[in-house]
DNA sequence: CTGGAAGGTGAATATATTTTCACCTTGTTC
DNA sequence: GAACAAGGTGAAAATATATTCACCTTCCAG
């Protein structure tokens, strides 16, 4: 499964593929490969494409223009979609839990393979308003990627997005005897639990990742 | 700002294009949307895309092959760059850090604000190879984006990602008397110290970002 | 030291691809 | 009916692009 390491030279190569792809929404020619690479030759080029292809990084198509294409599978490479960008959630109160989307604090680019198995039109960004988690490595501040679901769906043991008054909480989720039973990780936190219909806890769904600017 | 409207038949070369670019990541031919529509002559394709191309439906560049590219300005998410695309370090040995970018385990997309204030040249994306940082909130698995630095410039104190083995582990790294000092944050993990020229042990960079699948 | 792998140069060759020219058909508009 | 736009046919011309050949350089392992 593992490819086979790349030289130097041949990583540049590739690495100028990706980009271009990215950039032009369309494959380089050998040509441009070379002039980018500062090769005269388009035969210095062919040899390191020859290359990429059998180390299996690229697939090429004989003799047609642009030929290349990446072979990274589940690359996140869908450039015929636009990746996703999830709104930061902002100030909200937890009896207004309309206003979630409605006054976004700005928005977030994600890799889509962080809101796995969820679709992005379903997935919006929380701020962790405490430390409550932090035995799961979830500290206050960090943005939590948060798939919106009603807590009906939520099954016990989950981790789940709170918004307790004006702010967002991770923790375990369980429901039993009409209540939510949101417990914390961390010493020095206690459970706490409202009645499923409580103006004072709105639970916004599933955290399923976790990001940190340090 | 509303486009003119298309014929049925430009429609059809229109809507062929989109699903083209979608499935084979690079524009058609001329030729193949001929194929595709079945107009025997390129020129007959020709002059449907030239209109396309007037009617602001897409934009070409003369004489380049699969020169064609989709127009929409009017997508939402339009960035004016593309966003910074970081390869995943893949398994690399301490006393071979040239290799660190020439196998790459694959790319993630990511926000630009979780680089800053590094550049996107400079970052690359490692996993954390134990729980050693676990108190700031960082476990085995996590995906560390790290801006590549020589040791040199690492001040003591910064967070550090270093390559230990085969191992990639993020420390408090502090630089005396020719030795680097990584300390974990985490009881049960001890303080290691290398040569600054140790083959055992590659500084790769600081640590700017944490993100984590659960 | 020798041979092979990686990477190149330059030039020639073979296709692929776009562009253009002359002319045709069908429907619409005035 | 004349004038015109949209859409075509076929072929030729002009480029763009990929592939191949002969030969060169550097580095490295046996």
């Amino acid at each position: 499964m593992t490819k086979p390491s790349l030289t130097e030279r041949q990583n540049t190569a590739y690495e100028y593929i990706r980009s271009y792809i990215r950039e032009h929404q369309k494959p380089p020619t050998i040509a441009e490969i070379g002039t980018a690479l500062s090769i005269r030759s388009t035969n210095g080029v062919h040899k390191l494409v020859v290359v990429l292809e059998r180390k299996g990084y690229i697939t090429r198509t004989p003799r047609v223009s642009r030929g290349i294409a990446l072979a990274d599978t589940d690359d996140p490479f869908a450039l015929t979609e636009a990746p996703p960008l999830l709104p930061v959630i902002g100030r909200v109160r937890s009896d207004q839990p309309g206003q979630l989307r409605l006054r976004p604090a700005g928005a977030l680019l994600v890799d889509p393979r962080f809101l796995r198995p969820a679709q992005t039109d379903s997935c919006v960004i929380t701020v962790a308003g405490d430390d409550g988690m932090q035995d799961l490595g979830i500290r206050k501040g960090d943005f939590l990627i948060v798939e919106e679901t009603d807590w009906q769906q939520l099954l016990n043991g989950e981790l789940s997005a709170a918004l307790i008054g004006e702010r967002v909480i991770a923790r375990w989720f369980d429901f039993a005897r009409n209540r939510f039973h949101l417990r914390p990780s961390a010493r020095g936190y206690t459970e706490e639990s409202f009645r499923f219909d409580s103006p004072g806890c709105h639970i916004i769904g599933r955290v399923l990742s976790v990001m940190r600017k340090l």
